[in-house]
DNA sequence: CAGCTTCCATACGGCAGAGTATGGGTTTAC
DNA sequence: GTAAACCCATACTCTGCCGTATGGAAGCTG
């Protein structure tokens, strides 16, 4: 039973934890929960740990947040540029759009539970970045496929409106998720619908 | 200088509270701050009383909430009915379903402070009852329109998706609000791409 | 006006979490 | 091998809220 050099893991870990880690641990707890279930000595519990731990990492609660946030939207940044870079056709790019509200499941319920607290001025701003750029990569698309100014913002607008309100109805359990089939269909009328081609 | 018959009240008011009163306060507050921000001391300094009132009133903090997410949920029904009464034809009846979306403001706030905690035993139900009345009537009314079955439902699902979505932005002030010039044109634009005739 | 009900103030105990202080074990550097 | 830096545990204070207990003031009732 030789006893591994500290004494939290037994397995192949990491033996301490990088703000990195509570950073990301952070958004999941956002995830499942919301923002205000983001506390500090219940996610040092998750991570079995105490928060004495946190306060040598982290000046406080706030720059958890900040930080996690900023981690988050610099990955959905990513996931943006990634479908940019895939280089398709406008009309493929959008329904890619559409069809990727349903993966991505992290981001996306982060997204959902950050609109829950739109005032708070840590996420206000982020929340706001975020969500102008995705707007305009749709309005992008949109007048590439035809649709000139002020229409396509307003298609735009639509279009990532319905994408939200979908997210909430999934929260609800009154809507399809992936895998159902139902799916799928719902998501063929809504291209038809916001992108007839 | 006459004091009135009880201390606190110098105009006209009611000498004391009513379980009502403090329902409606609580969905205000609600509205406001959201379902975290109800707390009870919090809210009785905002009535300029104390808690032992409204523990006089009600046993808990639990109790409020569901009364006054009941008497919310009465007040939806209430402005439901109102539309079906109205005996428009269908098209108007959507329309202004979407116009309304600007007005009752508080009672659309309210959806989307609950809409953030979908997984609360008190919210939940009561969510889910009244997103389904109002898809249900969207639903209703885009089959009457022509739409069958499956897709009347679809596109029901469409436009409450794009409804709360719209609530949502408007929450992050990325989007106009009534008042704003540019409002009535995306509401244009929403009914010419959603119902179009 | 005595007595009862209604409505609220005050004071209390308890809990949960934020931050701080401090010390100890482990690793790294020299 | 020793000293420093790193990482975490423990114990503590402080604040804000929940729920309870109790008493008191105002109103009605007879």
């Amino acid at each position: 039973m030789a006893k591994s050099s500290t004494k939290r893991n037994g397995g192949g870990e990491k033996s301490s934890l990088t703000p990195a880690d509570w950073e990301q641990e952070a958004l999941e707890l956002i995830a499942e929960k919301g923002i205000a279930a983001l506390r500090v000595e219940p996610l040092a519990r998750r991570l079995g740990i105490t928060k004495g731990s946190f306060y040598w990492h982290f000046p406080g609660r706030d720059e958890l947040l900040a930080k996690a946030l900023e981690r988050w939207e610099r990955q959905d940044r990513q996931h943006l540029k990634l479908s940019l870079s895939a280089g398709n056709a406008p009309a493929e790019r959008l329904a890619d759009f559409v069809w990727r509200t349903s993966r991505q499941t992290l981001t996306h319920r982060i997204y959902v539970a950050l609109c829950a607290t739109p005032d708070h001025p840590c996420i206000g701003p982020v929340l706001r970045r975020v969500t102008q750029r995705r707007v305009k990569y749709l309005s992008a698309a949109l007048e590439e496929l035809g649709l000139q100014g002020i229409q396509a913002r307003h298609r735009a607008n639509l279009m990532y409106s319905s994408y939200v309100g979908y997210l909430q109805l999934q929260a609800q359990g009154l809507v399809p998720d992936k895998d159902e089939p139902d799916f799928d269909a719902y998501v063929q009328h809504v291209i038809e619908t916001l992108i007839e081609v």
